[in-house]
DNA sequence: GAATTTCTTTACTTGTGAGTAAAGCTTCAT
DNA sequence: ATGAAGCTTTACTCACAAGTAAAGAAATTC
């Protein structure tokens, strides 16, 4: 750990300040409904120290977007080695509790709101998060392809449609209603279909990995922590 | 048809163009940064014009909004009695002739990024959008149900794979990247493999309906026309 | 065709928000 | 400690946007 003169320590503490207090007010009201001096009150600064940070606005709204890129949890980089579906229902559970999370949504929200004004954000987010991810469950679906249990020409579809089958349903409803996000019960539903539909359609033995996924479902879930 | 007094013909006339100038301008700038000046310069009247017709900005808003509901095409409505494989490949580009086109994006992506600001347009959005169209799909998916075709227990998790499996992807990159809207030839790849997964998992006959869309595929698919 | 009513515009008021200049304070080097 | 440097604040400017008052134009009625 090299010590940091006090100042410059501050300075990056503050700069952090800026970044969290900007997302929270730019998430709750929009580019151009959010105002530089409730961004600073969120911060605990002036409005000056904001502009002594960062040359205007939306420097600030693109400095904040783009250092949220690595916020998506590399959720299929480390299989639980327990066999496909049990792999399958954890990677989906981390999944779910990390884009299902209400700042997530919000982030989502003020991505998908602002593109058109700002698309640069939405191809960098899109890069980060959502291809990124896709990436990960390719590979893991290759893997298990040349393993033999799954049966696919193209990955990426497949992905996509493992998506699709178990998010798309509760995430499109939550973006919509924020006051309605679905409780932990119906997510349960829709991932346990989306496994049921997906193993039904691309595993090569869908007899007894339907049969597992029917033993795992009653296993309790842990919700996973996002606090650090 | 009853003949309207001038006076009356002229303001539902400027009100009609008023809403679409409000439409075309809240999303293209988003709610807080459209200024009425915009709006009432796009409409072709001036501001205190518009201010005889609604009382403030946000009526304006809460009116287009709700005056947008039926856009929706009543896809599932009439189906083509073709067989239901012929069925579901009409409803697809249907439904994707609809949500996929640059306006209706752009009206998602302004519900969503108002969403937190305006709950109720949300949940109108919701209930006659996407959800009226799942009690299509669901009815219709139903009768296939009844007639030995389909196996299911729950029609709107069915409905909702239908879905996911088909558009969820596209839309969701559309939303994400306006410049990046998807070709037509990559739709017919997603509704493809979409129908091709659904049928997998959910036809009682999965064989003989993966080759009659095999069939089907090259058939000329026709573009929607909305100008009506 | 003139009077009346309704609608539309020109020309404002008021508030708010982005961005800044100059004064005051804190920290570090000597 | 004391002077110099940078950082933060108070107190502004300027521009723009929501909403309005009063004058002017158009249409309807007698």
């Amino acid at each position: 750990m090299t010590v940091l003169p006090r100042r410059q320590q501050n300075r990056l503490n503050r700069e952090r300040a800026i970044l969290d207090a900007a997302l929270k007010v730019f998430a709750a009201q929009g580019y151009s409904g959010a105002s530089m001096d409730a961004v600073a009150a969120e911060a605990g600064v002036t409005k000056p120290t904001l502009y002594s940070y960062f040359p205007s606005k939306e420097s600030i709204f693109q400095a904040m977007m783009l250092g949220k890129r690595d916020v998506m949890l590399d959720v299929f980089e480390h299989p639980s080695d327990q066999g496909m579906v049990a792999d399958l229902l954890v990677f989906a559970w981390a999944y779910a509790d990390t884009v299902m999370r209400p700042e997530m949504l919000s982030l989502a929200r003020l991505i998908i709101g602002e593109v058109q004004r700002f698309p640069e954000i939405g191809r960098a987010y899109q890069a980060s998060g959502p291809d990124h991810l896709l990436r990960g469950i390719m590979r893991y679906l290759d893997s298990q392809r040349r393993a033999g249990r799954l049966a696919f020409e193209d990955a990426e579809l497949a992905a996509q449609d493992l998506w699709g089958l178990i998010l798309s349903a509760p995430r499109t409803q939550a973006l919509y209603m924020p006051d309605a996000q679905p409780d932990r019960a119906s997510l349960a539903r829709y991932i346990r279909n989306g496994l049921r539909v997906f193993l039904k359609a691309y595993s090569t033995a869908p007899g007894p990995d339907l049969t597992e996924l029917e033993a795992l479902q009653s296993a309790p879930t842990q919700q996973v922590n996002h606090d650090a």
